[in-house]
DNA sequence: ATCTAGCTTTTCATTTTTGAATAGATCAAA
DNA sequence: TTTGATCTATTCAAAAATGAAAAGCTAGAT
């Protein structure tokens, strides 16, 4: 008894195609089932009744995951194309919402989404109570597309294509110390002192120290005596006096156990940049809170 | 409580947009029902589920029907992309598949169904006893890309992309009338003397019509003294003498009842056309059938 | 005014699908 | 070799989706 018996063609699910795309792009049931939200139980007999619908085997099954067979490697073209269009859809049918109640994501890094953030999101909390706010925080960047957020603030210039993003102004950086370490290791004077200090700083992101060379500091990864890719926690570790560390001045300034350094001097410059998806620009609670983070969020300049 | 609380956005399942889709292009539940072989309900919890999900009235409930709202009136470009990518998938799986077993779906018109394809399938199943043939009777014009039919044999030049075409050559067509007809009303001589006689022919299909102009025969609807719209009805009126039928030189010959009038004369030719689409061209069954009704399909001549 | 046809929605018993848990298999590292 | 991590497939009870039937609704015809 063969699975494709004779007669009618049994219908092919879309989900089984949804199942087959997220399969093919994250290379395992497991992976796809912990991105999508379904069991991997589920997605492997959607794989299955796919296959069995169509009588091609799509995957070859190894230990460590499933792998496009040769007969479904043509295939995941067109799953994407129809993923692409589910997301636009999505968006699309998102933009139309008119409901003013309902939540937002907003997507930032760790320290705005720590520091800057909730004054922000409680003055909102008081002019629009009926929209509630979500708070990604993840220096990653976060693919709007993929809906991980609907607004996001952004660090640099928003390159993906079908955002609209509005530049808010730049952060200036400065550099800090805490009142502990400074009257333990002095204060450096200048720029080329540092390199007798402790700095604390990131473990992954290069940005900080693309930053710091722009500022005329000319740093490598060993520089850092102590290391963590979690900014907030690396500002912690500042406070606590294991170092020299960065910070945008106006969140350091707000700070009693630490002094900026260099006079508060500008070391570096971030812009900031508020970006959403194109389509959601219709929807009147995402385009609320929109102008209102463009409205209220404190820059150092805006430009 | 509103129906979207806060939180996770819930999942969008493809089902509901492939609801959508079919919904939106139907115009009814019932209607989109029969077509994709779900039920009503069904399709009905889709749709609310998909409202439900996004927050926005998608159709207008009428009592003939749902009709888009505003909301979903941009939505549906997406889902048609959706659809075309769904078939495009299944097409370029079918064409994956190397089994010589299974079932290959013919289209032809009902003349072709009726008369010259049933000895060809009889020959095909002695060789490839495996390949299992359903044949698809239809005037109208099946569209290759909903599967209505994995090969179809047209009598025009087929003018759909992505399919592959082959002319096979031309079938002649003739006058007939049945010898009890001639018997009774003599034989027309010249094109001309057919004013004075009976013409049984079709209802809707005005192709035939400007087949006659063509031979110099000019006549309006009003001239068919018996017409109907099944091509093979029209045929058993004419055997049974009910009026001068037109019919394929090949088929009306070897009939009985029949005479050939005007000596046999061509008065009109129809081109055959083998067309499929071109995915499915890599799969083997589709492929043998192919090849096997290009190479036995009779026709009165290959050009 | 009533009736009919066609549609959607609701109800409810049944079937199907689902996910937690489990078993089995493979690879990498200790 | 053994252990541990990570994967797929299977099992089974529970949850969800399904379709037949019924109810409700509207437009158009009688």
């Amino acid at each position: 008894m063969t699975a494709k018996a004779a007669g009618k063609t049994p219908r092919v699910d879309w989900s089984w195609l949804e199942a087959f795309q997220s399969v093919a792009e994250h290379g395992s049931l497991s992976a796809a089932a912990r991105a999508s939200g379904l069991s991997q139980p589920t997605l492997s007999r959607h794989i299955s009744a796919l296959e069995q619908t169509l009588g091609v085997t799509l995957f070859d099954r190894t230990s460590q995951g499933l792998v496009l067979a040769p007969a479904g490697l043509g295939l995941v073209e067109h799953a994407n194309t129809m993923l692409s269009a589910a997301n636009r859809f999505a968006l699309h049918a998102e933009g139309q919402t008119q409901a003013i109640e309902g939540s937002v994501r907003i997507t930032a890094s760790d320290v705005v989404s720590a520091y800057l953030l909730p004054t922000l999101v409680a003055k909102m909390q008081t002019e629009e109570p009926r929209i509630q706010v979500e708070i990604v925080s993840s220096d990653r960047t976060g693919n709007l597309l993929q809906r991980e957020a609907d607004i996001a603030l952004r660090m640099y210039q928003p390159t993906q294509q079908d955002v609209i993003a509005k530049k808010l102004g730049t952060l200036n950086i400065g550099l800090f110390a805490s009142k502990e370490y400074i009257a333990k290791h002095g204060e450096p004077d200048t720029l080329n002192d540092f390199s007798a200090h402790r700095l604390v700083g990131y473990d992954t992101n290069h940005q900080m120290i693309e930053g710091y060379q722009h500022a005329g500091i000319r740093l490598t990864q060993n520089d850092f005596n102590v290391r963590c890719d979690n900014q907030i926690v690396t500002w912690e570790l500042c406070k606590a006096g294991c170092g020299i560390g960065v910070m945008q001045l106006c969140v350091g300034q707000a700070c009693d156990e630490v002094c900026a350094l260099l006079q508060g001097q500008t070391v570096a410059t971030l812009p900031v940049w508020l970006t959403a998806h194109a389509e959601l620009r219709t929807s009147a609670r995402i385009s609320r809170v929109y102008e209102f983070i463009s409205e209220h969020f404190v820059v150092d300049s805006r430009d």
